[in-house]
DNA sequence: CTGTTAGCGCGTTCAG
DNA sequence: CTGAACGCGCTAACAG
């Protein structure tokens, strides 16, 4: 029909044959089929974001940065949530293949590159949001974690701390392997030797904090602080530490990778490194837009926006008798603690 | 094709026919492609979830609820955001007609109902989330909100407060009206006339909850007591409390309606109302899938769920001097201020 | 500038 | 039990 030429184009259509199109439109209520376009024009107008964290504020704000960037260039996006888990990750992904959708945005579960391969496979293009992949030729989009963790680390060094342990994320997960990294650097710099590291590597959220906090502290000697990998492990930290009795940042510092938003915290007092999650999103986004409209290069991008420490009130000087110690006498027992989990 | 009949039916087909074709469909990757099975059938086996605040994790969690009583039954969900916007709301419900999507269930941005005119007259099934809605003939589910708020302020005087202002959300959304008419009812009950009433219309978010506590602390006497109407608010007001040096619950009580979730908040110790987010997710789900098998009787359905209150440390006795003082003598001024915003 | 023809990938219907 | 024809509502590609 020639509707269809006023809907779309409107061009090449005469002024009044337009308005006679456009009234009947109006009294009719019309609205054309969505489904009907898509299916011939191979074109869904939709792109999904797949993430494995919903409740995570980190990941809501790129979903918001991911949303508006895609809105205003009409394009809709599907929210997937994978809790962590590849197996949730592949299933979302074969949904939105058949639902056609015109590319994905993941925040992969693994650093695996199956999931990858299935888009690949049925030529969906994808951006790679906050986490690597292994040999993925792909578009990413993160944030330097392992300077950011050097800065935190190095941070508590200045405040004259010598046993900090790291409580990570999976070690099948980049952003945990880069933040132990950086940790690792930090140390170095500073010539602590690798046997007062202690790395624990659990899972992102609030349950692994407070357990590997538990465990953190019955090494002896005891850290003096910590460094939690995201913000729901510090959330675990923090009640851990409660239990046991110990005051914030008197008895023990923390500084957390990922800053929690500011009013859901009725007392913000955590030393962060806070990322740009809404740029993430919007940038992974862009990408994609650039890509779908073949305005992209043929080779893989990858974008890596900084990060910053905000130094608060969960960070401060160890007590006396714990920095000096240490430093003179590192008992044998610790080199074997809970290192490389 | 006899694929069709494989996929779906897998009746009416000889085993080996099948054995074949599932053989073809593994070796090439096939998978069928929805769009076109949905324009044929009518049917996209999608819900929508239109609601007013992705940020609050009241609807995060009703967002949670409704995805696993859908997904469960394969059913997919698009989410859509509408920031207590009805503009936004009848764009997004544009949107979802044309993506044909077969139900939606709605948390409207205000007690309007010609959203759920334009549903209605594309044939499109709709539950109303949380909020009531004029006139309408729909599937609702909700909680108490007035007989929470009668719980909350009940409880506020029963620890000696006579002055309680309330912070509500705008009047124009039912959950503020009705929180409101709780606490009216409470004032009743215990006796306290209307010239102690302090009703402050604002919006559900931080900015709001601070600036009508701002004006609710410069009215005298001072309220000795605040209830919120969300927890955003409460944020908000904790927020301008702070600044002006008060101390909760010494200086000033604060009861909330919502819950926040227990670990985002390091320190929780608001006296709250909590609602069965979840289960009002879940069951608005269940309604709108029977109701899209064909199962639900024809006349609209109203599930309310009971709420409850939780108390905690952010509620006290207020100070001697206050108890007694406005009980026995309310200067004239007082019964102008604020009431009815 | 407008009308016509064909087909997107399925499911329904009716013959074989 | 299986295959062939038809159409869902739209747009691409041609005629006119």
């Amino acid at each position: 029909m020639t509707v269809s030429r006023v809907i779309n184009d409107s061009r090449h259509t005469s002024p009044e044959t337009r308005e006679r199109v456009n009234r009947a439109i109006a009294e009719l209520g019309y609205m054309p089929n969505v489904l009907a376009r898509q299916l011939r024009s191979k074109t869904t107008k939709t792109i999904a974001l797949v993430l494995t964290d919903i409740a995570n504020p980190f990941f809501t704000t790129i979903a918001r940065g991911v949303e508006d960037a895609a809105r205003a260039r009409g394009y809709a996006v599907m929210f997937c949530n994978t809790d962590e888990s590849e197996a949730e990750e592949l299933e979302y992904l074969r949904v939105l293949i058949q639902r056609q959708v015109d590319g994905v945005l993941l925040v992969p579960a693994t650093d695996s590159s199956v999931s990858l391969k299935l888009l690949a496979e049925h030529g969906l293009p994808a951006v790679v949001l906050d986490r690597r992949v292994r040999s993925a030729e792909v578009d990413e989009v993160r944030t330097d974690s392992e300077f950011g963790a050097l800065l935190a680390v190095r941070h508590l060094i200045e405040l004259g701390h010598r046993r900090v342990v790291v409580l990570a994320g999976p070690e099948t997960v980049s952003t945990s392997t880069d933040r132990v990294a950086g940790y690792r650097r930090a140390l170095e710099e500073a010539d602590i030797g690798p046997e007062s590291e202690q790395v624990i590597f659990g899972e992102y959220n609030e349950a692994s904090g407070y357990e590997m906090t538990r465990r953190a502290l019955v090494a002896r000697p005891q850290p003096t602080a910590i460094f939690a990998c995201n913000n729901f492990i510090a959330i675990g930290a923090i009640q851990a530490l409660r239990e046991s009795g110990m005051v914030v940042p008197a008895d023990m510092s923390i500084a957390v990778f990922d800053d929690l938003p500011q009013g859901w915290v009725l007392d913000p007092f955590m030393t962060v490194v806070a990322q740009p999650a809404y740029e993430i999103g919007r940038q992974a986004a862009e990408l994609m837009l650039e890509r779908l409209a073949g305005h992209a290069p043929a080779d893989p991008r990858t974008i890596v926006l900084p990060c910053q420490l905000i130094t608060r009130r969960s960070t401060a000087p160890p007590r006396r008798e714990a920095t000096i110690e240490p430093a003179i006498k590192v008992p044998a027992q610790w080199a074997q603690t809970e290192s490389h989990a």
